[in-house]
DNA sequence: TATAAATTTGACCAATGGTCAAAACTTGCC
DNA sequence: GGCAAGTTTTGACCATTGGTCAAATTTATA
């Protein structure tokens, strides 16, 4: 039998799937019940292993949930640089990526909570060094999709370079981006605020961002309404719920 | 012995002696450790009372983060309300807020975490309703303390009235505050982003989210150095180690 | 001081994250 | 097929900890 170093084994195969059947499972009872409401016994029964088998792949719970949250931010990153692809303004391509990001919100509606867990020291230091790596080179991914269109955005002139740095206005963004997306789950806030539409909610603060930043083409001189369409219709084909909040 | 239904007994007194005794303990130990690394009986000992006697107090260990959190979070909205009577326009009233805001984070380094695991739903429902209450009722102080100077902009023409509702203009500050304070703990972000001072950060978000409004003066078109020595010298004198930051 | 009421205590319980020796299974050889 | 060595899986077991409650202690009253 030849070793084969490029293509896994059987047993590597099979060690591959249990372990996503295993976050599959995990990511199930996450958002069913939080983190505090189900135990490793629930989830090894749910996977027909025993406890001691999720221990092979997971050195805690802690580690197991970050590693559902990586594969969520996963998708989260493969999607931002979908939509950096978008034939457009640069403007317009970082509102497809504020469109890409609330697709993720509505395929993960639990993401952020169980991230905003991930942020407390004491939760994340009992995962293994890998997964946070492996977390870490994700978010970055993140971060790089709309850095790279603001550094674009500047070289061309549609950003003024004086106001901030690119790394000043990346972060802009991504703060108003994650604060919205909580603070718009928030209920009682919901209701303050008369937040209908989660979603668009989360938008018109992006908006409110690059038109501070003076992001040219700004709000009111462009028919954005318009590239909302584009970029549903091409990046987004089967987002079609979204038609009317564009 | 008459009846002295105003002011407390002594038994009262004691006993809400003894509760902001426990808070003040357990506040130590959820900044210094987080939420998980410390148990109660480690508090018990700390406060010198036995566990029981802190169950009379709290009806679970979440109930009891909440009461500290609740506690930070009047204090915030006291800040708030002390700020937003600074003299002068109002968005120069709405930046005081900034600043009160940006006080309190530095006074409460842990809270904008600790707020995040409060809102797990499974965390908050061991709480109890009372507990609940008292921690909506700040936060709504918080809320309205910017909403009202919102409102007045728009009355006074200082802020567009076509763009967004108040409620809306509200919104967007509160998220891209809260998402900004949460991310600029971010050790990642802090170095793509490259922050040297957190507090700055957040301000310029918030900066930027009321040029995006539109609320006059834009941060071009005034001199908000000289108002920042105003508001450090009139709001909060004691915050001598901001002159630096203003 | 004696009795009753109120308060405090800490041994105890149940739940649960994590461990590891033994059982079960796989592989390779004759 | 049968056996032995190696590998994987298992679940009983352990330590920790949030929460309880009957007994002990303290306080108020007569």
């Amino acid at each position: 039998m030849p070793i084969q170093t490029s293509s896994p084994s059987r047993k590597e195969r099979e060690f591959i799937a249990r372990e996503e059947l295993i976050l599959k499972h995990a990511r199930r009872l996450l958002l069913e019940k939080g983190f505090q409401a189900w135990n490793m016994d629930q989830l090894a029964e749910a996977v027909e292993y025993s406890k001691g088998t999720l221990y092979q792949h997971f050195s805690s719970k802690e580690d197991l949930v970050l590693g559902v949250a990586t594969q969520s931010l996963r998708q989260r990153a493969d999607l931002f640089e979908q939509a950096a692809t978008f034939q457009g303004r640069t403007r317009e391509r970082c509102r497809a990526i504020g469109f890409a990001c609330c697709e993720f919100a509505m395929a993960h509606p639990d993401y952020f909570h169980t991230d905003m867990l991930l942020k407390s020291s004491s939760f994340v230091e009992k995962a293994s060094q890998e997964r946070r790596e492996a977390h870490a080179f994700e978010g970055m991914r993140c971060w790089r999709a709309v850095n790279t269109i603001i550094i674009e955005a500047m070289a061309l002139g549609d950003l003024p370079k004086d106001r901030v740095t690119a790394e000043q206005a990346t972060f802009a963004l991504i703060s108003v981006t994650v604060g919205s997306h909580i603070m718009s789950q928030e209920p009682n806030l919901k209701v303050f605020a008369g937040i209908k539409d989660q979603m668009q909610a989360v938008r018109l603060n992006q908006d409110l961002i690059c038109d501070g930043l003076g992001w040219k083409p700004l709000l009111h001189e462009h028919d954005y309404r318009a590239t909302d369409l584009r970029i549903l219709k091409e990046i987004f084909p089967s987002a079609s719920k979204w038609l009317k909040a564009a």
